[in-house]
DNA sequence: AGCTAATTGTG
DNA sequence: ACAATTAGC
């Protein structure tokens, strides 16, 4: 046996997690505030006060040849399928950013809500992977020199995931429950049925399935349809947050223990600043709303792609002689929906009335 | 980072 | 009658 000394050293954050505070020395549990703090802070340690990590070189060849990729590959090639969406290297992620910045990032504000267009920065599952650091991406584009509002929102989503590692640092129990306490008596709906059709993207609605089927062919979704799918788990399947946790857990090729945690809570209103429960998507509005023409739903679910843009988010109200001449039965060639939206929703927001009390003595 | 029913404004 | 705005969930 031989000692090695080692430190702690913070890793793909822009500030180590427990730097920002407000000034009573409590944590921030409101997001704007906490980001302009830490982007702050952030700032003020640039650019030389970081020091660098030196390399030692004996220790670096002390796991050479030790690990070979088929030994830790799993047995079946289920993993296959992502090459043909992502290259996974540390130059493909510089590439993918340069291009970001210099070709789409202006458009940002207006593009990240259309997920059939390619106006995010994909870069989430290379700065999961080490391949990209957050403070390079920050630092490209506060060298842009501009207040304009679409750099601003991108780089709020990285602000997004500084303050859920901070949340997860001072609040570690949020890995195992609600943050808010009174989410503790909701009462949650166990159904497996639901849960299943919703992790294969069986619900009914094509903007959901879009979603859930996206995820699990790319390792990836589009953000605003994270939201969507998060919402309707929650709020009209009423199954637990951690269910949804978990899946996304196994799905992601982007997971990250403190955004998914942290995130799943926003979505179900139980989190630091929270959306608010009654704060409810509607699938059929938000499909008719960011994917008008039914781009994003023909691309993940084809048994629609014969459906015209008036009936893609709701196509069981086409006629049945429509569905015959179209070829699109709806409850055998695609589901029905598993639950109806409006009473759906009504259930929602009575489930949450029976603990609102709690909330609002708080 | 919503939705919906009710209300007010317009011709 | 319809559009725009707002209150409340």
């Amino acid at each position: 046996m031989r000692n090695i000394d080692f430190k702690f050293f913070k890793g793909n954050v822009l500030n180590e997690y427990n730097k920002i505070k407000k000034n009573d020395g409590t944590p921030f549990k409101v997001y704007s505030p906490f980001w302009r703090n830490a982007e702050q802070f952030y700032l003020e340690r640039l650019p030389d006060k970081i020091s660098k990590v030196k390399k030692c070189k004996k220790i670096n060849t002390l796991f050479k040849n030790q690990i070979k990729s088929e030994e830790i590959l799993p047995k079946s090639d289920w993993y296959k399928k992502f090459e043909k969406y992502w290259v996974p290297s540390e130059q493909k992620a510089h590439e993918n950013l340069d291009n970001f910045v210099n070709k789409s990032i202006l458009n940002y504000g207006v593009d990240r809500d259309f997920p059939s267009i390619k106006g995010t920065s994909l870069l989430s599952p290379y700065i999961r992977n080490g391949q990209i650091n957050v403070g390079d991406i920050w630092q490209k584009c506060k060298k842009l020199k501009s207040n304009n509002v679409s750099i601003k929102k991108y780089t709020n989503e990285i602000g997004w995931r500084e303050f859920s590692h901070s949340l997860i640092n001072y609040f570690p129990q949020m890995l195992k429950g609600n943050l808010r306490k009174e989410f503790d008596k909701f009462p949650w709906v166990n159904n497996s049925k639901f849960l299943n059709a919703w992790k294969k993207g069986m619900t009914g609605y094509p903007i959901v399935d879009a979603g859930m089927r996206e995820l699990y062919e790319t390792g990836w979704m589009h953000n605003r349809i994270r939201m969507v799918v998060g919402s309707f788990l929650v709020k009209h399947l009423r199954i637990n947050w951690k269910e949804g946790e978990k899946h996304f857990r196994n799905c992601l090729l982007d997971f990250n223990e403190a955004n998914n945690v942290a995130q799943w809570q926003w979505v179900a209103g139980c989190g630091a600043d929270a959306a608010p429960y009654f704060r409810i998507f509607n699938p059929i509005l938000q499909g008719e709303k960011f994917d008008k023409q039914g781009d994003y739903v023909k691309k993940w679910v084809p048994e629609l792609s014969k459906v015209p843009p008036k009936f893609i988010h709701k196509p069981w109200e086409m006629e049945k002689k429509y569905q015959e001449a179209i070829n699109t039965i709806i409850g055998s060639n695609y589901p029905m929906p598993i639950v109806i939206h409006e009473k759906a929703r009504a259930d929602a927001l009575s489930a949450f009335q029976s603990i609102k009390k709690k909330i609002s003595h708080q």
